[in-house]
DNA sequence: TCGCAGCGATACGTCAACGTATCACTGCTT
DNA sequence: AAGCAGTGATACGTTGACGTATCGCTGCGA
């Protein structure tokens, strides 16, 4: 073996249990303690593994961290293909915020944002994952200007950026996390001119 | 003396110019290395001092973190007297972007975020920070709403988390940094209906 | 000009983590 | 049923940082 992603070849079902349970302390871990501050043997203490175990499978704590970092890629998608484009904005940014304040993804975000300013591989990552996790919103906001729903000058790319750094900013920057309930207000705010210019 | 902060007293010059060092390095060391990794030892060598030096002034690494941190005060206010609501949010928009793009704070945002999950203090004082640059924006968004200048129905605080949430999510999540010059775009594309429908 | 407070250097003991090695044991695969 | 690959435990040497202590040296204030 000797590589961090877990193969879906066939596996011997230890060596599988022993990656799933390593990668889940893993990120455990780096949401607790941040990603300067993680180690290798919290990590075996908290799975109940041996640091061989560890060792056998990851050349080194950073490859660790990295393989981490990869779980985080889990998540149900929203419904992005019915309703008004206003309204499947609205569906996905709830979902953003839900994403954003629940587990196992709210507590590594710190530990994501300083470990992608250290090392170039997670910053590869991070960057990486949240280009893809905008897209959606983006083509969403794009197509609803195109079909006349939303304001023609309004800039897709940068009003989602607006919308998602709203629920990151007060994630990351704030004591009052936002909630997803919030969703409709927030799109509201921040283009909701928008679409009421075309309602009028 | 044994306390942290620099006191305006009068001071051994000694004294002073150590502290000035010290924490000067400090902020530096932790842009580089950011909360996790950071060591005293690392600052010392920085600051060209002994580690007595630092030990003498502050009673442990995690005080020295705190009092880095606090040294991010110093910043120039922008103008928010002169010109219409729309002219006063591009330029505090545009001064908010300089602030996050520029030495020293832009490189100690991840570790500012990070040091704020892991430890109360540096927690409260991120915060506080925080709520504080973003008050005189507030405060222009809701005078322009008084005054009509805005659509009555946005909400200043969650328009100023979205302007600003966007130069951080573009700092943090992405690689193309905010530039300043894009700060009038960013208001049109996130509020500029608003504007316009007034001049209609 | 004197004396001392603050200085940098250095050494020290302690601890924790890195990464390696070894070793029975156990539960897969065949 | 056999045997071996993977396991947890444990010990090891090394490194680096914590925080303390001690030491001459120096530049500040009186």
């Amino acid at each position: 073996m000797r590589r961090g992603e877990p193969r879906s070849e066939e596996l011997d079902p230890r060596v599988a249990r022993s990656l799933q349970t390593i990668l889940h302390a893993a990120l455990e871990e780096l949401g607790d303690v941040g990603y300067g501050a993680f180690t290798i043997e919290s990590v075996a203490a908290r799975a109940g593994v041996g640091k061989s175990t560890i060792y056998r499978h990851w050349p080194s704590k950073l490859a660790l961290i990295e393989g981490a970092f990869q779980t985080l890629h889990e998540q149900a998608a929203p419904d992005i293909v019915s309703g008004s484009p206003r309204e499947r904005v609205e569906r996905i940014v709830r979902h953003v915020a839900e994403v954003v304040a629940g587990k196992p993804f709210s507590s590594c975000i710190p530990a994501l944002i300083d470990g992608a300013e250290r090392n170039r591989d997670v910053r590869r990552f991070h960057h990486r994952f949240q280009r893809e996790a905008r897209k959606p919103l983006v083509a969403v906001i794009a197509m609803g200007v195109e079909c006349g729903d939303f304001e023609s000058h309004i800039d897709p790319e940068l009003t989602a950026i607006a919308l998602v750094g709203a629920i990151f900013y007060r994630r990351l920057m704030t004591n009052e996390p936002f909630r997803p309930g919030q969703a409709a207000e927030l799109v509201a705010t921040t283009f909701g001119v928008a679409t009421r210019s075309r309602a009028r």
